[in-house]
DNA sequence: TTTATAATCTAATCGCGATTAGATTAATTC
DNA sequence: GAATTAATCTAATCGCGATTAGATTATAAA
């Protein structure tokens, strides 16, 4: 006695990609809720049924492609593969993640800001459980740290094994990943390097820093 | 028979200032003219005295960013240093322009993309000289590509002598510019390093890639 | 078929934010 | 002081965008 999601309706998860997409080009407070609806051809209103309020589109937008980026890296580190071998690919999957999928990576890189200062947030004072904006927020930024710290572990398990000289591993893992952020700034495809061969400089441009 | 800026009023320039501290905040769209006008004591319809609509002001203040950092790294680039050593100095230079003044820095970042979009850009068919906004928009980007062609031409240059080994250099240039862009967003002072620190960070990072 | 509910739509509401109009209040110079 | 213009202010205007209310339509399950 229900109705499951029909084949030609819109699903949450196109909903976020188009977003993704529109707010790539606008950016959060420029984009209106009827751009987004219009990618998928819906109403604005429409919206309202998938996602509570604005707010929580961009969340869901943000955790998906942080949820993406972040799969991709743990296959790698639990591999014996040696540090130098686990930080190349890791690079070359986050850049890999940015240019082929410029929405959600520029998305993840601009968007906090407005995630930070959601109006949403600022009325939220019950605990509502599911529908506690301050609580998901939380747990975005979260792991939003736990994913940098892989780069940021690795960096220093290879210090620790020898592998890799004596550095400020923090620090160079956050330029590592402004390095590959701003990628989704200036990537355009077509371009005189395709995502493969950016992917292969910034891998050079690190392990050489690094190797001892 | 005339008035010149007295000195209690404020004057364009303290209006960028804050205007910058605002933006680095909310970022463009979240920003509203009474925010800005706030900072410096003004209401919302003041500062259109100053500037004709909230693109221009954007404008102004993004020029002002970009000129600013820009001074720093001419005296370099005309020095007698190695390349080497002008690389070093142009780095220290732009890191410590981010974190001493991150207001500036950060709405560089950001704000490129509300500047792409800016509505004035729409309706603006008249080349009204001064007041084209479409004119200045592009001598922006321009002195902004000039600003990276800064690091660009100095790698390749330090290439071309035998200081640098063979890389590509217009992506490591945007590999560089990508970490320090990316310090202003997570630098706060007060933290375990401080600016200074942090430039020699970046400095030791990608020296050491380049050296040959 | 009927029933329940998922997925959409159309048509308000409602407030806020950019911008404009029209005073008003200083400074500067004569 | 008188004239002139800079710098501000207060009070509208005006439109747009998020969100809500209340149908409507379609589809799955009974």
């Amino acid at each position: 006695m229900a109705r499951k999601p029909a084949d030609q309706s819109v699903n949450r998860e196109d909903i976020l990609w188009a977003a993704a997409e529109v707010l790539r080009h606008n950016g959060y407070d420029a984009t209106t809720m009827k751009d987004i609806a219009a990618q998928v051809n819906l109403t604005a209103a429409s919206l309202y049924h998938h996602f509570k309020n604005k707010d929580f589109l961009l969340l869901n937008v943000l955790e998906l492609g942080l949820d993406l980026t972040i799969a991709k890296l743990e296959p790698i580190l639990e591999s014996d593969l040696t540090h130098a071998e686990k930080l190349e690919k890791m690079i070359r999957s986050h850049v890999m993640s940015v240019t082929g999928n410029t929405a959600v990576g520029a998305a993840m890189v601009f968007e906090i800001r407005a995630l930070l200062n959601a109006k949403t947030a600022i009325k939220n004072g019950n605990g509502s459980g599911e529908d506690d904006f301050i609580e998901r927020r939380n747990s975005f930024f979260d792991r939003r740290d736990y994913f940098e710290s892989l780069f940021r572990n690795t960096i220093k398990a290879g210090i620790a094994e020898g592998e890799f000289r004596q550095v400020d591993h923090a620090i160079v893992a956050k330029a590592m990943l402004g390095a590959h952020n701003w990628v989704g700034i200036w990537y355009k495809d077509g371009g005189r390097l395709n995502g493969d061969q950016v992917a292969d400089v910034m891998v050079d441009t690190f392990l050489t820093t690094l190797k001892v």
